[in-house]
DNA sequence: CGACAGGTTGACCGTTATCAAAGATCGTGG
DNA sequence: CCACGATCTTTGATAACGGTCAACCTGTCG
């Protein structure tokens, strides 16, 4: 663990949190990150672990998921560079709830917890900056759980390619960014599920699968009406 | 819509966002504060409207519920005199997702949005309240979204009559905090499954019903492990 | 007292989980 | 860079879970 010396790749991975601030006070922060690296496999935190950190993505990828009270595994988030974990338990003196898992060769950087609220104190504009992150955080995870609550397996499938799709403004097609296990996991069902739906979603015209991570949707709206 | 007078009203309002601050700064914010009040089945704020207010509950209950993308409705929680709501779009320049209902004679404080932004750049502990009371939000909505991802009906029911008895403290005896109709749209599911499962953990032996809102839990550990 | 919303119960059916087995894909180490 | 093993994916058969509809019951409030 060694200071974080390259200040392009800060820039990159204190998006959306720091990049609205002058360089000098970049600078200051990067005296107080330190960063660190971690093989696939590897955990980063584990639930009931003191959280004490705020980690920032900057290379690789993290696989954020939660066990519920009977066991069961549930992928929370995937975070790509740029991307922040950790902030829950920073605010309250708690510990983690969810696990951690680096799924890439993977490079972050960690502000503590003392230093971090430091920062909030002195530059109060950071702290806007994150509440308009937990807000978003919060709409998505309500969002979330409306849809489970009240949407069957199929509409949540059809749900999460029409976000793909805008999310990756990519016209028509749009490439899974997670296995279809991880998938799974994340729209709360079954592998098999998501297969067996995929292929009625084909079957009535409504999307093509190229190949097993690339689907093109042929008819947006009709998938929705589902 | 008048200033808030009683600053009684507001130590208890305002907590626990404002209650560390001092006598001269509560007055500074009760001076940018707004009052309200609505009747039992009066819209405090819908989907879609432009949202600029921080709204903390003096005194009534609400309602807070979102509509899914068919249509459905889910209760997302209720607030209890000192809870606060509309914070989520205030941090993003977009309108309500959820719709707030009042289901009592209410009567709310009201904080716009840019004399918040100014609070929170002049008092930055401010921030730091906020940004805990996010932090324990968006915990509870991701164990709410994971609960639903993995759990079957029963168990999300006994878990919450488990978290009803934890926060009641009446050490084997809960009152449901709402209708079962309310309970069943929070818990993603019917009343007649809200009905049935109750039955069945009363046939099992876990609980008893004691009157309409009124249960006894006389195994909650053989419960929690269905 | 009657009306109405909420609650319960039963019968039935649709959706999706589960288990099993075969096929495809990926990552790793040689 | 290729080949192998591990993991992911697909498909089928089956069963459980819970939603829906309908009828009836209960309590509440004018």
């Amino acid at each position: 663990m060694h200071a974080c010396h390259q200040h392009e790749k800060m820039c990159v991975s204190l998006v959306p949190i720091f990049n609205h601030l002058e360089t000098e006070q970049m600078a200051e922060i990067m005296k107080t990150a330190k960063s660190g690296t971690f093989k696939r496999g590897e955990i980063i935190y584990h639930a009931g672990d003191k959280s004490d950190s705020l980690y920032i993505l900057n290379k690789g990828k993290i696989r954020i998921y939660r066990l519920s009270e009977s066991g069961k595994e549930q992928l929370v988030r995937i975070l790509h560079p740029g991307d922040f974990t950790g902030e829950l338990a920073l605010f309250k003196e708690e510990t983690h709830e969810s696990y951690a898992e680096a799924i890439a060769m993977t490079q972050i950087c960690m502000i503590n917890r003392t230093d971090l609220q430091e920062l909030l104190l002195k530059y109060p504009s950071i702290s806007i900056k994150i509440l308009t992150e937990f807000s978003n955080r919060l709409e998505e995870a309500e969002r979330q759980t409306t849809r489970f609550a009240t949407e069957k397996a199929e509409t949540r499938i059809a749900v999460f390619l029409a976000e793909c799709l805008e999310d990756q403004g990519q016209f028509n097609m749009l490439e899974l960014p997670m296995s279809k296990k991880d998938l799974a996991s994340y729209l709360g069902t079954t592998p098999e599920t998501i297969s067996r739906k995929l292929a009625d979603l084909q079957h009535k015209g409504y999307i093509r699968q190229i190949s097993n991570k690339k689907i093109e949707v042929l008819d947006l709206d009709g998938m929705l009406l589902i």
